[in-house]
DNA sequence: CGGAAGACCGAAAAGGTTTTCAGGAACGTA
DNA sequence: TACGTTCCTGAAAACCTTTTCGGTCTTCCG
């Protein structure tokens, strides 16, 4: 029996419990509790009491106990595949941002792309009564399901999951490719290259089929005859475009599927002494701002809106949560970001 | 044996309660908590009956009402102030690696270096009764403390608290700018200029420092009569080379406050037709490997350890939080990184 | 065979909150 | 005065688990 004596510790922050409110506002557990929750069967006098109290000790509620009662923990699971690869961030980002605006807290745990840990942290979030999971892959492939007989609302974000019957939020790389061919070709390109990275990623397919979408409907061929797939590097993107410009010395435009890439390309243009964007226009993707903002000159690039994609799949499951969550694939839109790479001042 | 009709309901994971599991096992739930708790006293033959139940249930423990109990909510707050910095990562991930290991699981939280998002992240993650709390600040220079007198201990990271009883853990940039120096220095290296940006950053000062010892100790002058102070940019990189080159033509080596000068400061090493690394040797600070990995030549640079940075974090919450935390600042030591741009292969 | 020791099990309290339900007070009306 | 309303308030159950403590049953010894 300590006597609670206020003066002595130091811990006058988070620790007093509604009971202690109650006590010194003179009202029971539940009145303090109602008070304090705005329940309408309370004097306003009462309510005074009650929330100067609560201030005087700083209370602030146990949520854990609430999420016993509410069966709701007002918490969140981010799976994660790779925290190292950079289109994690943002979707982690716009999750947190989007979660945090509700009284939601967000559970990150990085799988390292290993199975195994993946079950482990998957066990131990069911264990701590998340309401939903976001799962993110390490890159734009379908992964495998998580299964369909979890206690919570899943969604799969970046990498779709390989069960049909899970709802998953992708970019829409082949808009991503029209996006950026439409602008060159709206900027008066004709001979339009195309260099990207390694051909297994579906990106990669997708944003080549994007380009040469577009180039059909304007009745343009590819030029450098291919898309030339590689690696999603610099180191390729001086390759290829070394290779491209033996083969097809006088295109005016490259779409490359990186920023890295694109990096590369430009690197090479300059020793070629190609001006960049009067000879020859370069259009990036990821916008990357590290690398598309330093290059020269910064870099036009596509943009995934992979924060906004971060922010859908929130909202997604926070509306999930006590209804019932669709399935399928739902793409977003990515966006072009217009720097001097493409656009001369006109 | 038994059908348990596992066909017609789909909840067959996570919801079940320690009582299910007695009822089904045929003993009380008092015993069914020992038995999977490893508790002495119930025998064997009982034990295996309650996790035989317990695995066909396929129950797990709710860990709201285990805190509740034991005053442990086996979770940590990542207070960070910039996700979207790539410094914030590797510490986080350190420190999720670091916890996972133990039962302890992480709410990530990010400030968007704004004050008072970051008091609402705090107050909220003290009511969700986390055992410790890792504020990770957006550039390494003290910040304000969140005060002394919160229930839970709190480590800094990257950023010190700018209360000298805080526990803080930083990165040793005068000794990272000591180890750029003195490699340069055992390879032979003599006129050694110094790039670095922003001068109103503390690392930039220290990484100066250090490197200006090692330098004074050697007997040698700075090269280009300064350390360039500017910004931490490529185009600053480019920039102050181009300076440094004509006022000061033979040196034989720059040392580069990050990566990103690094890159700026190659490119216009290549322009100028200096050899890298057999004219002049190049070493950043950072070791971002997007822009390290991929640079011509690839670039020595200095790691801030900053993945163990986190991990160190997390182990002294971790033996902080049942007992008492130490106070002031704490230095992890950076480590180089050699690739080509000092070290031509002997 | 009586009794003590030991092994095993279960009832119950605790942890902090929300919510239901019954009861009490004040008040107006018949 | 008696009674029905309307408002407030408080006791208690519930959420799920851990842990203490007392009880039952077996076993072994004298």
């Amino acid at each position: 029996m300590e006597p609670a004596s206020s003066a002595d510790g130091p811990r006058t922050t988070g620790r007093s419990t509604l009971r202690d409110v109650a006590k010194l506002a003179g009202v029971s557990i539940a009145t303090a509790s109602k008070a304090l929750n705005n329940q309408p069967q309370v004097r306003a006098e009462t309510r005074a009491k009650v929330i100067q109290a609560a201030e005087q000790l700083s209370f602030s509620p146990n949520t854990l106990a609430q999420g016993l009662i509410t069966q709701r923990s007002g918490t969140v699971g981010l799976l994660t595949s790779d925290l190292e690869g950079r289109f994690s961030i943002p979707i982690l980002m716009g999750a947190e941002d989007a979660f945090g605006s509700d009284q939601t807290s967000v559970f990150l745990c990085d799988a390292r792309g290993d199975t195994l840990r993946e079950r482990h942290h998957l066990r131990a979030l069911l264990s701590r009564r998340v309401d939903g999971l976001i799962v993110v892959g390490a890159r734009p492939d379908a992964r495998p399901s998580l299964g369909r007989d979890l206690p919570v609302p899943v969604i799969y974000a970046y990498s779709p999951s390989d069960d049909p019957a899970d709802l998953s939020l992708v970019t829409d790389n082949v808009g991503g490719g029209r996006l950026a061919v439409d602008h060159l070709i709206r900027h008066g390109r004709r001979r339009i290259a195309h260099i990207s990275g390694d051909p297994s990623y579906g990106a990669a397919q997708d944003r080549a089929r994007g380009a040469l979408d577009r180039l059909g409907e304007e009745g343009l061929p590819l030029a450098g005859d291919q898309v030339w797939f590689g690696a999603w590097s610099e180191a390729w993107g001086r390759g290829a475009t070394r290779m491209l410009l033996q083969r097809d010395p006088d295109i005016d435009a490259i779409f490359a599927g990186s920023d890295e890439i694109a990096r590369g390309v430009l690197d090479v243009l300059h020793q070629e002494k190609l001006a960049v964007p009067t000879q020859v226009a370069v259009i990036g993707f990821d916008n990357w701002n590290i690398l598309a903002v330093n290059a020269r000159p910064p870099l036009t690039t596509i943009d995934m809106n992979l924060e906004a994609l971060g922010r859908l799949a929130a909202q997604r499951l926070f509306s999930a949560i006590d209804g019932t969550l669709g399935s399928g694939v739902e793409t977003v839109a990515p966006r072009l970001i217009t720097r001097e790479s493409t656009a001369p001042l006109d």
